[in-house]
DNA sequence: GGCGGGGTTTACAACGATGTAACTGTCACG
DNA sequence: CGTGACAGTTACATCGTTGTAAACCCCGCC
């Protein structure tokens, strides 16, 4: 069933090697042996062993994505792209869920699948910078994405929270906001260094370049960036008396989760609670009120880490220092900012990124 | 800086064989040996060569799971599932895209990334039954999801999707509706056969059963599931004059498109047009107002797909003719067909499925 | 006619792991 | 004391492919 090298040279009557030369488009194979070998290789079926291969060039072609979660939608959007930019390369994706897990990320970074993957592209969670001390040229390249371990020992991608959770922010001062709760805040050890940290103080840094003060009771902890902790989140803000009339909630799922409760408690949104999210999922689009949302270049991060492998996989690239990459994002208005849009315009909604891929 | 079993044979004072049997538990190995062995694995830190190991037993402990579009919900849930069933059986899953491309999906068929997956579970969308023809048990194991090909040469996973459509306009028929649209028919050569063809049936012998007409007025034709054209359909069935007083969408994201149209022309749900879908996503869970769906039994679509693939890679398996199984549906009824619900109630409102993994 | 130099082809040895069969011992048993 | 049985260990071949280096052949040139 199988068809090996060996079969096809049997029936073409070259060795071995030559019908190897011919699937390889080696150049120094006479034109008559190739099209005859070709034929054959066509008409029996020959389909390359990549585990062989792969024990004899050490490559596989094949890289691992890792990440928390496949059914957030920001990273499952980031997941397709990531599977469009390897493709490009010639690349095969393997996707590893780590749910978050301190555990599983070390073990991807050790080198997971070991000799069956030539890449890593890791979205860690639990992990920190300390853990990855010890990599060598040896181990298995990776890029990390995302916040949580910056200007560690390996490449990384990520967008600037700091900037985007301003730019948030901002926004709903400018809408003429002024009790601006966040929603996401993460009580532990990593503080400063982690996603929540970083958009946190974005948020500070907003209230005050306007001369407003960091009240402590419109910052509500989640457990989990989804929306039933959005839903949980709002609820208890909104049962603390004095209520906020914008929430800047750290990513869409949590922000579409308090838009829920909102809706459950009879308020309007953006009447009386204007709501900002961050990461731009397809969901935000078309949720009633559709999410303002600040939008990361999720494409340009796939690529970006996606080229970062290419790079290292590369010969003789062992001496590039580790980079820090990041990513450019934009604010994208929606209603539950702005209020809703008129018939004509509301009718665009959704289109304003790549859709419909066929 | 790789360790093979050499290196640690070499160190040890024994056969590289020897090392091996320690490594693979192998019975006859003397405790001293064995512990003398493996602590030097240890400290070394082999980690075996997958590339090696496969080409000798035939093996990679990696299946491939092919599907439309990971940034569609109900395919990112489904992949989340199918990687917790692979995992449990010691396999890695590695994630193609196909697009819907006829082309990508022979591809994978065909034994994509051949020697390097032990099998392959794919969505198909393009491809038929013809399709497959000529596959034989030298081919990788394939298990089909999805409606598209049943009866083919493989294995075969799947929901009953007339019923579930039945279950979807029954229960629109019992709030009492009489005007019920559908979102979704897709016309083109595999009416009959294509998940549209069969939801659709399910919808006529619905309103058979209930002895109303089908109108061809209240069928909406889309070019894809996505939000987009759920929206887009809606707005053209409001449109056409009468309008529906309930509407079935196919799936889950076209019923929250529609739900966004109808937030567009200032309709209610389900006051002035009750929706329902299918799939279960997470953003019905939370949309306003959440959404009524016929919820397939993912977890157990995924786990029932992985155990076929692994029963065919048993040994011996090859003469078990190809299986047919259909996966439970049930109705959830949310707001998009009941009304807002109270605050109590509302309340718990997403914690009908599982979360919150970790 | 022998020699050098190319294009073309080949034999052989890897890559790292594991199955097979054979080789050691040691012990029990007749 | 010879014989088997069996635990423990090993040498060797093998999985399918590709890099290396050498062989081969044909041609032109001295």
């Amino acid at each position: 069933m199988k068809v090996r090298l060996r079969d096809v040279a049997d029936r073409a009557g070259v060795s071995v090697k030559t019908v190897s030369n011919v699937v390889n488009d080696y150049v120094h194979v006479a034109p008559a042996t190739r099209s005859h070998v070709q034929a054959l290789l066509d008409e029996m079926g020959y389909r390359p062993n990549l585990s062989a291969r792969s024990l004899r060039v050490g490559r596989t072609g094949v890289i691992a994505l890792a990440l928390p979660e496949l059914d957030n939608p920001y990273f499952a959007e980031l997941a397709g792209f990531v599977v469009e930019a390897a493709e490009e390369n010639g690349w095969t994706v393997l996707i590893d869920q780590t749910d978050g897990l301190r555990e599983r990320e070390l073990f991807v970074t050790a080198g997971f699948r070991h000799q069956l993957i030539d890449g890593v592209i890791l979205s860690p969670v639990a992990l920190g910078a300390e853990d990855l001390v010890g990599r060598g040229p040896g181990d298995v390249p990776l890029v990390l994405l995302g916040e949580k371990i910056a200007e560690g020992p390996a490449d990384h991608v990520a967008v600037d929270n700091v900037a985007a959770a301003r730019t948030a922010t901002e926004h709903l001062l400018s809408r003429g906001r002024t009790r601006i709760a966040v929603i996401g805040d993460e009580p532990g050890p990593d503080r400063q260094s982690g996603v929540a940290g970083l958009r946190r103080r974005g948020w500070e840094e907003a209230l005050a370049a306007a001369t407003l003060p960091v009240d402590e009771q419109l910052v509500a902890c989640v457990q989990s960036y989804q929306r039933e902790e959005g839903a949980r989140a709002m609820t208890a803000l909104l049962r603390r008396g004095a209520a906020p009339d914008g929430v800047f909630c750290f990513n869409d799922t949590l922000a579409l989760g308090a838009l829920r409760a909102l809706a459950d408690h009879r308020l309007r949104a953006p009447e009386d609670v204007a709501v900002v999210g961050i990461d731009d999922i397809e969901d935000g689009r078309y949720s009633v009120p559709t999410l303002t949302t600040v939008a990361p270049d999720k494409e340009g991060i796939a690529r970006t880490a996606v080229g970062m492998l290419a790079e290292r996989l590369a010969p003789g690239a062992d001496g590039i220092p580790p980079r820090d990459l990041r990513a450019p994002c934009r604010l994208v208005v929606r209603e539950s900012t702005r209020g809703p849009a008129g018939r004509a315009q509301s009718r665009t909604a959704g289109r304003e990124g790549r859709h419909l891929r066929r």
